[in-house]
RNA sequence: CGGGGCGUGGCGCAGUCUGGUAGCGCACAGCGUUUGGGACGCUGGGGUCGUGGGUUCGAAUCCCUCCGCCCCGACCA
């Protein structure tokens, strides 16, 4: 039953995730303001969700929470040399406040590893004063050419850690924790999205990084979406910055740093990844509201009776599920099935004058649209049933998600082969070309080294482009 | 920056070619009937036709200026 107001994903993949953003009310174009959107409180909620499980694993891996000023001075942006260049064009700068032209403009935060450099050089002494293990909540503004909701907006919100280490393994090892047990855990656990962690290629990595590490996802139109990014910046923001230490021998040692981030692209990663022609689908796990109660009644009499026993049903949910009645008497049963479905709620309970008779209610799974997914069942024990359920959906959408990306994934061994695999997924292959080499193939293909996957095969083979054995593979995609 | 499209009630559009009282669908408000997969009837409210100028008795419509937004591509979380 396809809905009214989205376009179908197999007519225009691009238009349909347009619709979805909006049929779903997750976001308002800002209009007023070029590039910038208005979180609505539905898109929020997901955002809040996702804050949620990604500042508890990042407080549970021993950082805490601050916060820096919006505002860098200018020639803080420029003080590493990879790093202007990186970030010098996007960019917006505010050059007059108070009435005044300022004598040195600021920039609007793209990042704030210039800034937060400037504080730790202060704050790091001792060896003793490390690791210092920071994250910020915040706002970024990059002046993108071509933005579109939650994917590329010129203002998002985002969180960035930033952390300062004695040593290059400690920092190493950082970044990795991050990687593996905060992102990785995170999307795939809560947002049921598999993800492929590796290493960026020279080309792609982060400017002035040392090393970066990403997770990736495959979206439903087979191109490559980075989902999280975490960069040892070795010693280069420690150098441009001057963050020393004093180490046991008494010798003054650079320090090494790290910096690591995800933004609220993850809700267009969540879109793109489970929903379907029917709208917006939400994993349970991050669901807001994971239970839908639609009342069905024909007058007064029923309704009372009705809404008792929803009454009695769901007070033992509470504190058990996040659920919601709606009770909204203006609108058909139908039309609320249908606003449900389109926003993605995970399962739908509807209890009428039959089901009272019967003690029953109807369930519906929002993994399985329409009628297939409705299902008569016993009140007597529902509480449970749900919970079991939601962590059936849950599961089914992450093996759902992996067994897409893994029918989209080959092994290619020719050039030719990878042209035609970018076209509609990842292609695996070994790699000993150069960043020359890399570019050239981005211009023919559209395509791009999405990652090196930490996982390696134990044998050799030959590079795609090079022909040169090697024991290196590497995944291209198409990127958003 | 290159290519394309569009600015008309909240949203989606028609009307522009060929100037003559601003219209349709949805949404909204009131009343009544409805309610297990997007209900129906009646009544009603709401528009500087993106901006500025010009032509004309008369401009959404013709001419000129400016502005904005969206889509595709290069750039990017």
């Amino acid at each position: 039953m396809p809905k009214e107001g989205i376009t179908p994903r197999a007519q225009d993949y691009s238009q349909w995730y347009l619709d979805i953003v909006q049929q779903a009310d997750l976001a308002d174009y800002a209009e007023v303001v070029k590039g910038c959107i208005v979180f609505k409180p539905t898109g929020y909620a997901l955002w809040e969700a996702i804050q949620r499980g990604l500042d508890d694993r990042i407080k549970a891996t021993g950082h805490v929470n601050a916060y820096f000023p919006l505002l860098i001075p200018k020639s803080f942006l420029m003080k590493e040399a990879e790093h202007v260049e990186g970030f010098a064009p996007e960019v917006a700068e505010v050059t007059r406040a108070g009435g005044e032209d300022l004598a040195e403009p600021y920039v609007i935060r793209p990042t704030s590893e210039t800034i937060i450099g400037y504080f730790y050089s202060k704050w790091v002494r001792s060896y003793r004063d490390l690791p210092l293990l920071i994250n910020q909540w915040a706002n970024v503004m990059r002046w993108e050419m071509r933005t579109r909701p939650f994917l590329r907006t010129t203002e998002f919100l985002w969180q960035e850690g930033h952390t300062v280490h004695a040593t290059e393994e400690d920092a190493e090892r950082e970044t990795l924790l991050i990687l593996h047990d905060v992102y990785a855990d995170f999307v795939e656990k809560e947002m049921a999205i598999p993800v492929i962690r590796g290493l960026k290629s020279e080309k792609e990595k982060f400017p002035g990084a040392l090393r970066s590490y990403c997770i990736e996802a495959m979206m439903q139109d087979g191109r490559a979406l980075q989902a999280g990014t975490s960069h040892n910046l070795g010693q280069n923001f420690a150098r441009a910055f001057d963050i020393t230490y004093t180490d046991q021998h008494n010798t003054i040692q650079y320090a090494w740093t790290t910096s690591w981030g995800v933004s609220t692209r993850l809700i267009g990663a969540l879109i793109m990844t489970h929903s379907d022609d029917e709208g917006l689908v939400i994993p349970p796990h991050l669901a807001p509201t994971q239970v839908v109660v639609v009342p069905i009644y024909r007058n007064d009499a029923e309704r009372s009776t009705v809404m008792e026993a929803v009454q009695r049903m769901t007070a033992e949910w509470k504190g058990r599920l996040r659920f919601k009645v709606d009770d909204r008497d203006n609108l058909t049963p139908g039309f609320k099935f249908n606003e449900w479905e389109l926003k993605g709620i995970p399962i739908r309970v509807e209890i009428g004058p039959k089901d009272i008779e019967k003690g029953s209610v109807a369930i519906a799974r929002r993994d399985q649209p329409g009628r297939e997914g409705k299902s008569f069942v016993p009140q007597e024990g529902l509480t449970n049933r749900l919970t079991a359920l939601l962590e059936e959906i849950q599961q089914a959408l992450y093996r759902r998600a992996l067994t897409f990306r893994d029918a989209r994934t080959a092994d290619v061994t020719t050039y030719e082969e990878l042209k035609q695999q970018v076209e509609h997924g990842f292609a695996r292959c070994y790699w000993a070309g150069t960043t020359e080499d890399e570019k050239r193939i981005q211009e023919e293909t559209r395509a791009t080294i999405r990652c090196i996957p930490l996982d390696q095969p134990q044998q050799a083979g030959r590079c795609i482009y090079t022909g040169k054995e090697t024991t290196q593979q590497v995944i291209f995609a198409r990127a958003y």
